[in-house]
DNA sequence: CGTCAAAACCGAATTAAATTCTGAAACAAA
DNA sequence: TTTGTTTCAGAATTTAATTCGGTTTTGACG
């Protein structure tokens, strides 16, 4: 891999595409004083270097069916490395997690979960989270309203 | 606004758009076995009708600078409709919050924030998040592995 | 300072994709 | 069946992505 340090414009790309994957490299170009051509070559570039990770579509999905977010903070009862690793593995394969994360602090696991409704978050929480071993404690909140929710991370 | 409810067809585009923004209308198609005009009229439909919000590309941020991830949890003194709202305007405006949710159960709102380290994170705590009138009280968790993070919602 | 090599850039040329257009097939209501 | 509507495929066109050739900028080195 090169090592390669990211100017100005680096910078000023990520930003833009990260709220418009699909602006085109014309206007990318107009946007930052530059004809297309460096600009497709700089993105290309930071694709293969990895700066990009995908281009994705963020769907409404509370437009498109019910839906029911939740949070959930979970404790373990065994803190080894591999009981760590085999829970956020498990976690992680649950297609109703979005994001899974390790914390400091009281509780082990933030997970973010969305299911259809409560009948079908029931089914997840003991069915299929509850089962995975070395669980000593879940906790759920339900999202009431999500105020905020973006990919975009400041610069 | 229309009202049009979506068929197999539709769900289908979204799964594969949820991934993969950039995939050409040709492709799809293919996948879908559809010629390229009737996934692109689909695919306006389902922009104009609200069901896509947007393009977003994804960035690999902790390759990008160095990069501290925590989630707070806030509880408010005021409970009332309008301190709950302004509260998440206030809080939704910082751009270190990528997520601002307001929960069910003891806590009032879960914020999912990130800022360069540990520094920069105090700042914000103190400086900013902080500042805002009525908090009660605010507890952090830092983030030490994410274990996992995607806007693919399951079907 | 001049010289050289590498990297970045621009504009034109080419290739590929998006978008529009035309008409055929499927479907539903009368 | 007839009629109107929707969906679709394939061709035609427009627009964007990608490649190419050559110029400018930049930075290392004598």
């Amino acid at each position: 891999m090169e090592d390669y340090c990211l100017d100005e414009l680096d910078y000023a790309i990520l930003k833009i595409l990260q709220t418009d994957s699909r602006i085109t490299y014309d206007d990318l170009g107009k946007k930052l004083h530059r004809s297309k051509t460096p600009i497709f070559e700089r993105v290309k570039r930071l694709e293969r270097l990895g700066y990009i990770d995908s281009y994705v579509t963020l769907i409404n999905y509370t437009k498109l069916r019910e839906c029911l977010m939740s949070y959930i903070s979970v404790k373990l009862t065994d803190h080894s490395i591999e009981a760590l690793q085999d829970f956020a593995t498990n976690a992680c394969a649950l297609p109703e997690v979005m994001e899974c994360a390790h914390l400091t602090g009281g509780t082990d696991f933030l997970l973010k979960v969305v299911t259809k409704n409560m009948e079908h978050y029931n089914e997840f929480l003991f069915r299929k989270l509850g089962k995975l071993p070395n669980i000593a404690n879940l906790n759920s909140s339900i999202v009431i309203g999500q105020n905020k929710s973006s990919p975009v991370i400041p610069f």
